[in-house]
This record gives structure tokens, C-alpha cells and sequence, in this order.
DNA sequence: CTTATAAAGTTGCAATTGCAACTAGTTGGG
DNA sequence: CCCAACTAGTTGCAATTGCAACTTTATAAG
């Protein structure tokens, strides 16, 4: 069982967390953005090969599962912002690529959000505080 | 605008975040118990005074949006965990009070989630390391 | 080659979340 | 005292998430 000190910063960690994201939603909201997952499925997206990216490699990027990528790709090709080819070496999966309005909502979404981390976290911290920060987690 | 260390410090606080929460909810259910959030509102719960806790005043611990609490609240009552009282100084609210239930639910919930905290978590970092992440996520 | 098993995605359905509107009770001027 | 503005909490409805079952294709064993 871990002691107090390791109670209270996973805890701490958690709420960190929860403030940062709840603040980072509220900013997009606020400026009539969509979610901040969106936001990195498309930059998982954008930085892949024009070739595209296969959804369970985009999966584990992004941390969701399958079937909750599933829809929220429905949704973001709905939009025109990402389009979905059958993979050719793979007739069952799909290849995902951004697309010119996939980009440009990237690039729209980052004003914001990027301006959200240098506000409530970037600007909170030192390079030596940040760089720590980094350092630890990395063990994680 | 975040610099590159900025950025990358963020996004690794997201990442194992979301890493140390998809484990710990993942050990609950295997355990056939609740989530983190059953586990967050009957701690704080458990945590008030014998007379109970404003609703406001637990939703602003655990960080949830008073209707997002609210049916939560529903589910746990539900399930004969706490209690909801009228409150007698304003009668537009209520005073939740814990059950025994409850406490025994928190008892058993916590013999997985510590061991989860301490297998993910605390093992993974000295108590140097430990005291430097509270340290600098003080700050945010 | 043929069949069994596994992998990639999708989908139906139930549970949870988010939003906005609502009820009921409180508070602060006039 | 009385009304307007505010607060606590709930609820209807839409969007999102989680689970489990399903379709289609790939892979491996015989």
C-alpha cells in the first residue's frame, strides 16, 4: 500500500489534471471550437505519412479505444475534416488522412489551445520545474 | 505561445494521466467494483462531518458539475450508499451523509485502488521524486 | 487447399455526460 | 412586506462512452 506522500500525489496529479483539462475545454468551447479530442486525433492524423494512418495505430496513439475512435472518425469525416480509404495490403482496417479543412481547423484549434497551455500551465512553471516535470513522469 | 518543453510537459501530464486512470478503472472493474468517481464522492463523504455535506460543497471537492453530481448522487442512493437529507437551514438543498454500506464499500474499493496507486504509481518513483511532483503541480 | 482462430472495424443498446430549461427556496433592495 | 435577482438542485433531451456481439478479412495449422 502506498504511504501519504504517494496518496497525495497521485491525487494531486489528478486533480491538476482535471482543472487543466476542464479549463482547456471550457477555452475551446468558449471560442465555438470542438473537443480537445479532436484536436489529437487530427494532430495524430496531420503528422502522419500522406499515405495515412491506420485507425488501431491511431488508436493506441491517441489512447481510445476502437470502438470509441470508430465514431468519433464518423464524426470528424462528417465534417469533411478527415477522410477514411479501405487500406489495400489490409482489406479489413482503413487508412485515415487529414484534409485541407482537417488542417485548417487544426491550425484554428491551436490558437486557442496553445495559448490555453502557455496560460494555465507554460507560464506557471520554469524550464527547470517543466524539465523536472518531464523527468518524473517519464517513469510513469 | 508554449515553447517545445512547454508543450511536451503537457502533453506527457495527459498522456500518463490518462495511462494511471485507464489502469486504475480498469483494476476496479476487474474487481467487479464501482469506478474512481464512486470511489472520489464517498470518500469526500465519508470525509464530512457526521451531519453531512452540501451538495455544492461536494461537488466542488470532487470537481463535478452539480448535474453531473446530481444523478450521480441518484445511482449511489440507489445502491444504499449514502443518504440525502433536506437541509434544515436551506431548504433547497440537501446534507448527504454516508451509510454504513457505504463505508464498507469504500473500505473494499480501496483495497484495490491503494494497491493500484501503489503498483502503478508510487513504486515507480522515490519519495524524492514524489515530493518534487507535489512541489511543482502546486503551482497549477 | 481447408478450416479454425484471430485481428480490424462497425454497430445496437445501455449507461453516462453535457447542456439548457425548470422548480423551489433565499436574499437584498425598496 | 414585496418583488427582482440569485442560488441549490433536478430533469428532459441530445451527444458521447462503454460493452458485447457481429462482419469481413487475414493468418496459421493440418
Amino acid at each position: 500500500m502506498p504511504d501519504d506522500v504517494g496518496v497525495a500525489a497521485w491525487a494531486r496529479l489528478f486533480r491538476v489534471y482535471k482543472v487543466l483539462l476542464d479549463g482547456a475545454e471550457a477555452d475551446l468551447k468558449s471560442a465555438d471550437l470542438p473537443s480537445l479530442s479532436w484536436y489529437d486525433v487530427l494532430l495524430e492524423v496531420y503528422r502522419a505519412p500522406k499515405t495515412g494512418i491506420r485507425q488501431k495505430e491511431l488508436g493506441e496513439q491517441v489512447l481510445l479505444p476502437k470502438y470509441n475512435l470508430s465514431r468519433l472518425l464518423d464524426r470528424l469525416e462528417a465534417q469533411g475534416l478527415v477522410e477514411r480509404y479501405t487500406c489495400a495490403e489490409d482489406k479489413r482496417g482503413s487508412s485515415v488522412c487529414i484534409t485541407p479543412s482537417g488542417r485548417a481547423m487544426l491550425k484554428r484549434m491551436w490558437k486557442v489551445y496553445g495559448e490555453t497551455i502557455d496560460q494555465r500551465f507554460a507560464q506557471r512553471l520554469t524550464q527547470e520545474e517543466m524539465r523536472e516535470l518531464l523527468k518524473v513522469l517519464a517513469k510513469l
